[in-house]
RNA sequence: GGGGCCUUAGCUCAGUUGGCUAGAGCGCUACGUUGACAUCGUAGAGGUCACUGGUUCGAGUCCAGUAGGCCCCACCA
């Protein structure tokens, strides 16, 4: 059905619009590419938000940047998929569902494991689909029959077959190592999870006294019989299990072999050498423990040290302890063991010391490095093909700098520790023998032990929620099967993320994409920048500084708010964004909504069916096309070859930012206000019908240019064309490339230079007017002299539009300026002069101060042109086309004085 | 402690391999209802491209250093 150009209000009301067209979009399965038609497909998969986290802005900028991208690949033909979905994150979903259940006055451990995973289960059915649904509300072109969850059955299945496949492979172990340990989640933490911050804290000097010996000297570097030992834990000290000091630490190193008593234990600890310790630092000596301290670890596996784990689960004080600090919380007990030790006089001496401490990435409580039984991938293996991936050149970051980053931490990874203990997730695919010490890790729930019969009991632990999501790119199309999906879909193409999960998904995603896949899961990388407030801050919920998408689309549309997110800064690039001036923070967005609309709005009154879809090229029309017209589809090539090639690149805001300036710059501002005579008809109909095909034409490809930023209102407007309707759509291509692909283009040079000066002639009567201050509403007469060929063309075609532009009652053209009269000149760059008659309209003073002013400037700009022209290195070394240049500035320049002279001397005349 | 990045108009940002009389949007100033658009139009003001030195015929762009800001990594007790 089409609709009559005035129902269109005057102005653009996103609301009632967007959403129909989203349900029409999908009605017509526009955004499904069946994996049987996938020819060439384009793939992309989107960064699962969590199920728990309603969407921030952050998620408003990359599904943005995604959508842009998947739908402009989809308009240049290729078979563009976007995979949909949700991970489970499991420390975070569990959290908030027991937050909820504390609000109730319930625990996990009451409702018990089975009742607790189903609550979670509930939650996901709420949420999960609200999350899916704010998706298409900013116009998200996922292809939704392939929307994932990463507890899905099918993604679990992969999730099995990769943890038995690395397991049988050696890749995975379990083991008693030094994890970080949340003592409020009660389960550990990978290193990447532990964030550090720095903390102002305290380093503790304590007096370990010697165990005497028969005849041995006194410890030096330490009053009397002590050694000196620092802490920013003075608790763990309850754990020590010896000091240390470096082999070669000449003050010290005699010592090694004695005993220490260990103040408040009672036990005494022995002195051991470790090249670890760094004579420079403190007393040189280091207490060790082996439970609570990584290094600590290392150095008793070196001595055989015992590991006494001072701490329970939650991190008070266990039973290892002496009773008197049993039950403590950590930092009670901190407090009690310095003041045990002060009584005792043995504190040396307690400075102010600011270190960084880790902090859980979910709830923030300070991590304690522990000792604990955990599984671990093991990952140089995995790392090294990820890294000769990147430097191959088979792996792109954008911008590239995150690539050294990538670079850099692979080449430093750690042992990645899987196992969490949480409800919430994928359960380890661990069974242990009641009877004996066999482990069956198994693709089917064993019912019984392989080595001996006996009973079997899963681990009780669940899986890292990164180990299901480093497995998407191809769990998502149906690994570990070989189904069809996968065979055409896989490897996808960009990845577009968050720079802070580079470690914890893109990294991993590639080691695993190699693996299982044996090739990359993408090849171009998109990092996006970070959205903060108008002082520069994260935005976080906690600060109350966000912004919600949502309410952005329902104020100012999904179309404003995704030209405002690309348009404001480079992919990798962060933007400030003020939360408390919405209003400031979209207009420009909302803004060119609105003039999108009206210019459409205009031509739809102009136009016929006729008119629309009639090539402007055509043996009928080609040869009426007049400057204008050949300017605008001159202009038109060259924007979209450049936009073209600036998404190619991942440019996006280029690539917004240039269509935003051909959209307002050269087609509203110009090309309608040329055109609007001869759409009337006023220089007839062969003229009128020329104009009227161009316009059509280039309003139609630049509509396309601007869908995969603004998709609704494009594709409205497009159905609006006369002769056509919401059958139609823009979706689908095709793209207009300007050229590019070896497509033929239409250019033309000339035309393009007369109406350049035909912009400038009327930009420098209207500046003339401005400055002169001449009422806009009256009409003045102007002469021209010394035309050029291009402009004398385009005024012989465009002359009424360009009267109308330049406010004239009437143009004179001629061979020479008018001398003897009073009045402006201007030279154009071109050459060309300009007299506009002034009689009794101007200040003689003020008038002669400008134009001094103005000559001093240009003499300076004189000198430094000719200076360079002077120069034979200049000359010689530099570009031909870059001499030219530089040889017109200098005659423009010379030309410019020359006509500033004169005119100086017009006013001085005529004021005498 | 290691690595990376940033500093360009009042604000938010562009400035490809050095060629720039340094751009855009917003804001500001002046004027304006020329029936697509006041969510608009026209014109204008506003910048020693953080600082210092170097390379070069030529530096916002390359190099070194200084100051200020940010991010990532890291087990220095």
């Amino acid at each position: 059905m089409t609709e009559t150009p005035h129902e269109l209000s005057s102005r653009y009301d996103p609301t009632g619009i967007e959403a129909p067209l989203y349900a029409r979009w999908l009605e017509r399965g526009l955004f499904h590419v069946d994996a049987a038609d996938a020819d060439d497909p384009y793939v992309m998969v989107i960064p699962p938000p969590n199920v728990t986290a309603a969407l921030h802005m952050g998620h408003g900028l990359n599904n943005t940047i995604q959508d842009v991208v998947i739908r402009y690949e989809r308009m240049r033909g290729r078979d563009a998929v976007w995979v949909p979905g949700t991970d489970h994150a499991g420390i975070a979903t569990q959290n908030v569902v027991e937050q909820q259940l504390a609000a109730e006055g319930l625990s996990r451990q009451e409702l018990g494991r089975e009742k607790f995973v189903e609550r979670m289960w509930e939650w996901v059915d709420e949420y999960g689909s609200r999350i899916i649904d704010q998706l298409k509300v900013m116009g998200c072109s996922c292809d939704w029959e392939r929307t994932r969850f990463t507890l899905d059955e099918g993604l679990s299945h992969a999730v099995r077959e990769v943890f038995v496949r690395l397991y049988e492979k050696g890749l995975i172990y379990r083991g008693n190592y030094i994890i970080n340990w949340c003592p409020r989640c009660l389960t550990a933490l990978s290193n990447e999870e532990a964030e550090h911050q720095e903390t102002a804290g305290r380093l503790y000097h304590f007096r370990y006294p010697l165990v005497p010996e028969e005849g041995a000297p006194p410890a030096k570097g330490a009053a009397g019989d002590y050694v000196i030992v620092a802490t920013t834990r003075p608790e763990t000290m309850l754990g020590d299990t010896a000091v240390a000091v470096h082999p070669d630490d000449e003050r010290h190193s005699h010592l090694v072999g004695r005993q220490v008593a260990l103040p408040l234990t009672g036990r005494t600890i022995p002195i051991v050498a470790d090249e670890y310790v760094d004579p420079e630092f403190g007393s040189g000596f280091v207490k060790v423990t082996p439970a609570h301290d990584p290094n600590d670890f290392e150095i008793g596996n070196r001595h055989d040290l015992e590991r006494i784990d001072v701490m329970n689960d939650d991190a008070t004080i266990g039973d290892a302890a002496p009773e008197e600090f049993r039950g403590l919380d950590r930092f009670e007990a901190r407090k009690a063991v310095v003041a045990a030790l002060e009584a005792a006089s043995l504190v040396e001496k307690i400075e102010d010391h600011t270190h960084s401490v880790g902090h859980c990435y979910r709830c923030d409580t300070v991590v304690e490095p522990r000792l604990s039984l955990q599984w671990f991938v093991k990952m140089k293996p995995l790392a090294e093909p990820a890294l000769a991936a990147f430097h191959a050149g088979d792996l792109r970051f954008h911008p590239e700098r995150f690539g050294s980053i990538y670079e850099h931490w692979l080449t430093n990874v750690r042992d990645w520790c899987i196992s969490r203990q949480l409800w919430w997730g994928h359960r380890i695919p661990v069974w242990y023998c009641d009877d004996c010490d066999e482990i069956t890790v198994s693709r089917e729930d064993p019912d019984a032990c392989a080595a001996c019969g006996g009973g079997v009991t899963q681990d009780p632990d669940v899986l890292d929620t990164w180990f299901s999501s480093w497995l998407w790119p191809f769990s998502t199309l149906g690994w570990p099967e070989d189904t069809p999906d996968l065979r055409a879909l896989y490897p996808t193409h960009t990845l577009s993320t968050a720079p802070e999960i580079l470690f914890f998904w893109v990294a991993r995603m590639v080691m695993a994409g190699i693996e299982f896949m044996g090739e990359l899961p993408f090849t171009d990388v998109l990092m996006h920048g970070t959205v903060r407030d108008a002082q520069g801050r994260k935005m976080s919920k906690s600060l109350g500084n966000g912004i919600d998408p949502l309410e952005v689309v329902e104020t100012f549309g999904a179309d404003a708010m995704r030209y405002t997110l690309v348009s404001a800064a480079a992919v990798g690039t962060d933007m400030q964004l003020d939360h408390a001036d919405l209003e400031g923070s979209f207009r420009v967005g909302r803004n060119f909504a609105n003039k999108i609309w009206n210019a459409v709005r205009f031509a739809l009154g102009g136009l016929t069916a006729d008119d629309v879809g009639r090539d402007p090229l055509g043996p009928d029309v080609e040869p009426h096309l007049e400057v204008a017209d050949r300017w605008i589809l001159t202009r038109f090539t060259d924007a979209a070859a450049s936009i073209t090639g600036a998404l190619d690149r991942f440019r996006l805001h280029e690539a917004a930012e240039e269509t935003y300036q051909f959209v307002w710059g050269d087609f509203c501002d110009w090309y309608l206000e040329l055109v609007k005579p001869r759409l009337r008809g006023d220089r007839g109909e062969a003229s009128r019908d020329a104009a009227a095909a161009t316009l059509a034409h280039v309003l139609d490809g630049w509509l396309r240019l601007l869908h995969p930023v603004m998709p609704f209102i494009t594709e409205e407007l497009y159905c609006h064309l006369p002769g056509r309707s919401h059958d139609d759509t823009l979706l689908l291509g095709p793209w207009p490339t300007g050229g590019r692909d070896g497509e033929p283009a239409f250019r033309d040079p000339d035309a393009a230079a007369a109406l350049g000066e035909l912009q400038e002639l009327v930009g420098a009567v209207r500046n003339l007017r401005s400055e002169y201050g001449i009422d806009p509403g009256r009409k003045i007469d102007l002469v021209v002299a010394s035309l050029t060929p291009a402009l004398e063309r385009a005024l012989d075609e465009e002359e009424e539009g360009a009267l109308a532009l330049a406010r004239l009652e009437e143009l004179t053209r001629a061979a020479a300026i008018p001398t003897g009269v009073v009045g402006a000149h201007a030279v154009l760059r071109s050459g060309v002069e300009l007299f506009l008659p002034l009689e009794g309209v101007v200040d003689v003073d003020r008038e002669r101060a400008r134009i001094g002013e103005e000559l001093e400037r240009l003499d300076g700009l004189l000198a430094a042109t000719e200076k360079r022209l002077d120069n034979p290195q200049f000359t010689g070394q530099a570009p031909a086309e870059v001499v030219e240049r530089e040889r017109e500035k200098l005659a423009s320049f010379v030309q410019r004085r020359t006509r500033l002279l004169e005119k100086r001397d017009a006013f001085q005349t005529s004021s005498g």
